[in-house]
DNA sequence: AAAAAAT
């Protein structure tokens, strides 16, 4: 890696001790005396008064890992208690109605002409919103608010098993470039997370680090900048939290709800509505039994909701980007105290879409400047010209860390490229999910018309079929995510809202019915199976019509990921070759430190038109 | 051109 000084004498000389010595002792001295006074927690009472030792630090024998049993009772059950009480009822609608018009029971679609009102007119929304208890009496729709999250310990734990494959990532490939990278850690023990913490990740179901975590954890601890890539669910979610939380204990919170004004210490961003409330479940998980407070806010849900949440104290913020400059226009929360700034999704959080409103975010008065915050990129994609904006947002020598191939794909998910014309589609789909059976599917369309259309085709050919897309209310995108999680609806048809982040457990199989323009995206949607060293399949429907611009793409992941490919792609990728093209993202390093400086436009291409793999790879092992 | 994201 040309001069990048990456590689095995990787300088973390200095970074060490500094570490032990100074971060790290008080560090541990914070959390054994924190773990002392917890000990006793349950039976503890404190007033508001105790609750002050939170923000001061460690001295008062309270320390900031632990919360007062009061307010913590406060923050999650007395209020969602009533909550809950005032919108029983509302989250369970059993007739609801798509935009586009057809009308869907609750077993999924009926046909676009049968217009069947499943259940009694007591739980349909429009009773309700007869009545007058939902909201808008006038339209179709209701203004959601989404149902208040469940609070017992075991469902805030819920976990899934990682699969067969899951101790293969050690022999992934990681590069760290960048100057003075910490070392990586090999165990959770050595993170030095404190008791609390460790806790929540055995209670979470995590025994074992992911390599992204590996590596993740330390530079992230060590206060540095961070651009991450790793493939798909392998882990990127805790890789931040942890570390971030493990720094927001040490340092103290200074809002709780006592507070006037909310000022977040972290805010986490990600694409899409159904992806930041899975970070924020996983932020809940973490934060457990801490003082730190994590609040979910995004479109689609009663503005009022989301400044109720934030009101009742809000240290992590996580937000789609709209909900979040919309709050921060109407001053409901100050940015003062951002330290931690994180992109999930980070490339598609830069691109041309998002670009714009993360630019204003990170200039809106009050925001620190990104020499005084932290900011973690994250993403299993980063496409070079993606790569180059994110030096506005990140400090000069933030550490770039990845893990495997930059753009690749799982190799725990099978790959599979049918040559299938527009029109036999719909009977080769139907025969696919007919062999497998009650396995859960994700089918990928390209538009949201056709994702409703597809559904109701599955329906009446008998199969439990439900849709997401962004033309659906939010309350019907989030029944239909859940009807999917909880096996009632086996087959999800979705767009690409569906198609990055989101983990859902015992998905076997993702159909691409239709490709996707680019190949990251291919490789997003393909990683909502095989996760977490589980295996998973995707088939894809490969029409030469639309989609021979991916041929050559498409034939670099699937031989990276070491997988058949047939030969007719091939054929085609070779007849529609494009001399310097570069598959998107392909090419692992380019946003290291010193190959920024010198970029000159031109992409690190062999001849064969692809990315040149990363010179020198660092193997994890040789980092033991 | 499409999807997503504030109303």
């Amino acid at each position: 890696m040309g001069g990048l000084g990456v590689g095995k004498g990787f300088g973390n000389k200095g970074f060490s001790n500094k570490f032990e010595e100074s971060e790290n002792i008080g560090f541990l001295k914070g959390y054994q005396d924190g773990n002392d006074a917890e000990a006793s927690g349950p039976s503890r009472r404190g007033g508001r008064g105790s609750f002050r030792g939170c923000r001061g630090g460690f001295g008062i024998g309270r320390s900031n890992n632990e919360c007062d049993q009061d307010e913590r009772a406060q923050r999650t059950g007395g209020l969602f208690g009533s909550r809950r009480t005032a919108v029983s009822g509302t989250g369970n609608g059993d007739t609801y109605r798509s935009r586009s018009g057809s009308a869907r029971g609750r077993g999924g679609y009926k046909g676009l002409n049968e217009e069947v009102i499943a259940g009694s007119g007591k739980n349909s929304w429009k009773s309700e919103a007869e009545r007058g208890e939902g909201g808008d009496i006038q339209g179709p729709k209701v203004t959601y608010i989404p149902p208040p999250p469940p609070e017992d310990e075991d469902s805030i734990f819920s976990h899934y098993q990682t699969g067969i494959n899951f101790d293969k990532y050690d022999t992934i490939l990681v590069e760290v470039s960048g100057h003075d990278a910490p070392p990586a850690i090999l165990t959770f023990e050595e993170a030095n997370l404190g008791q609390t913490l460790n806790n929540n990740i055995a209670k979470a179901g995590y025994t074992k680090l992911t390599p992204v975590q590996k590596y993740s954890i330390p530079v992230t601890l060590a206060g540095r900048d961070l651009m991450a890539c790793a493939q798909t669910g392998s882990g990127k979610t805790a890789a931040f939290l942890l570390p971030i939380l493990a720094h927001m204990m040490r340092d103290g919170i200074t809002s709780s709800r006592f507070k006037e004004l909310q000022e977040p210490e972290c805010i986490i961003v990600a694409p899409t509505r159904e992806l930041i409330n899975q970070i924020y479940l996983e932020a809940r998980k973490f934060s457990y039994g801490t003082c730190v407070r994590a609040v979910v806010i995004y479109g689609g849900t009663q503005l009022g909701h989301s400044i109720r949440q934030i009101v009742q104290g809000c240290n992590i913020l996580c937000a789609t980007p709209g909900r979040l400059m919309d709050i921060i226009g109407k001053e409901k929360i100050g940015l003062k105290q951002v330290k931690y700034l994180v992109l999930d999704e980070a490339d598609r959080m830069l691109d041309m879409g998002f670009g714009p409103e993360m630019k204003k975010l990170i200039s809106c008065p009050g925001m620190p400047t990104k020499e005084q915050r932290q900011t973690l990129l994250f993403s299993a994609t980063f496409p070079e010209e993606i790569q180059r904006l994110a030096a506005e947002f990140l400090k000069s020598n933030y550490l770039f860390v990845a893990v495997g191939q930059v753009g690749g794909a799982c190799r725990d998910v099978q790959q599979t490229i049918l040559q299938v014309g527009q029109y036999s589609k719909r009977e080769k789909l139907v025969e696919i999910l007919q062999n497998i059976g009650d396995e859960r599917t994700m089918v990928f369309v390209e538009t949201k018309k056709k994702a409703d259309f597809i559904a109701t085709f599955l329906c009446q050919e008998k199969v439990s079929t439900t849709s997401i897309h962004g033309d659906r209310e939010q309350r019907e995108r989030e029944q239909a995510l859940g009807d999917f999680r909880c096996g009632k609806c086996p087959v999800l048809v979705a767009t690409s809202v569906a198609a990055r982040g989101l983990d859902i457990e015992n998905v076997q199989h993702v159909i691409n019915f239709d490709l996707p323009s680019t190949i990251d995206e291919y490789v997003h949607r393909i990683g909502r199976t095989g996760r977490c060293g589980n295996t998973g399949r995707a088939i894809s429907f490969f029409d030469p019509e639309s989609d021979n611009h991916l041929a050559q793409p498409l034939v670099k992941v699937l031989s990276d990921a070491q997988q058949d490919v047939p030969s007719w792609l091939e054929e085609i990728a070779f007849s529609t070759y494009v001399p310097g093209f570069s598959g998107s993202t392909r090419g692992t390093v380019f946003a290291s430190v010193d190959t920024r400086k010198n970029y000159k436009g031109k992409s690190t291409l062999n001849t064969a038109g692809f990315s040149s793999q990363a010179p020198n790879p660092v193997d994890e092992e040789s980092w033991d």
